[in-house]
DNA sequence: GCTTTTGTACACGACAGACGTACAATGATG
DNA sequence: CATCATTGTACGTCTGTCGTGTACAAAAGC
């Protein structure tokens, strides 16, 4: 245990024109790695002045993107020892409400990214492949 | 020709409580509309002050969001006649940029969505949902 | 022509985001 | 044990954006 897997720049890609917070670009590329498992309980993330470094961001930033991903449950966060993954249940407690507004968000990205002028088809294969990947996560 | 379809609070849901700006969230989800087909040339927008009393915010911010759309050639906006719905070619221009950061934002958005605890069935099951329609939308 | 309707322009207040600086706690090192 | 480097934290500041209020201009209807 004690692994440092994010490689900065490598996996996590900020956008300094997106509209979404800088903080909050790191946290969800974060998040997805941790769902993803490629950061497993144990692993420790780089200190936040590294990764700012690497991202060419203040570490403030990465500070804080840390601190949401804290409250969520995902980090242990104490000073002087750096922000290690916990053990998190993923509890399957679906509102109603969070359906909803997935499915919505979905649409809504998917229109957006056709009137950027990427094809259909080349987007259903995306949807598709994490459809896949789901698939594999829950009952292999 | 000139048929009102956007029923306001029925299609459009807005989170007061998101961090993303209401004015963006109006104009991302008539941006679905139009690119689902729900919403065709020819076809006028409520006033804003119509749609804005239906969604219970302020005008201007609805007049925001039709002035987004408008730049991106999906409105012909003009004062006194209202908004109506233009012809608009979905050129399938697509550059790599986009389709990689599409690829990104869903998969943070669906590990998101884990995380809230919906589970990965429901989930593959919208990708899915929305695979098939991209589908028949292309190629009937 | 006058009134109503509809989008526009612009200023204002509030808030959040990103950064700069100083600090506190942990751990390594001698 | 003392010291120092490392690491996250706290807080102030500044800029930009968001939502709103108010006044205006152009088109349509009567």
């Amino acid at each position: 245990m004690g692994e440092q897997v994010v490689d900065s720049a490598d996996t996590i890609r900020i956008d300094l024109d997106s509209p979404t917070p800088l903080y909050r670009q790191i946290g969800d590329a974060i998040r997805a790695l941790l769902v993803a498992g490629n950061l497993v309980p144990g692993d420790v993330l780089p200190p936040v002045r590294r990764l700012a470094i690497d991202l060419g961001l203040h570490f403030n930033t990465v500070a804080e993107a840390y601190r949401m991903l804290a409250l969520e449950g995902w980090l242990d966060l104490r000073r002087g020892r750096g922000a290690e993954v916990l053990e998190r249940p993923v509890r399957t407690t679906a509102a109603h409400d969070v359906e909803t507004k997935f499915a919505q968000r979905l649409r809504e990205h998917v229109a957006a990214t056709r009137a950027a002028g990427l094809s259909p088809a080349t987007i259903a294969q995306h949807l598709r492949r994490i459809a896949e990947g789901l698939d594999l996560c829950q009952s292999p």
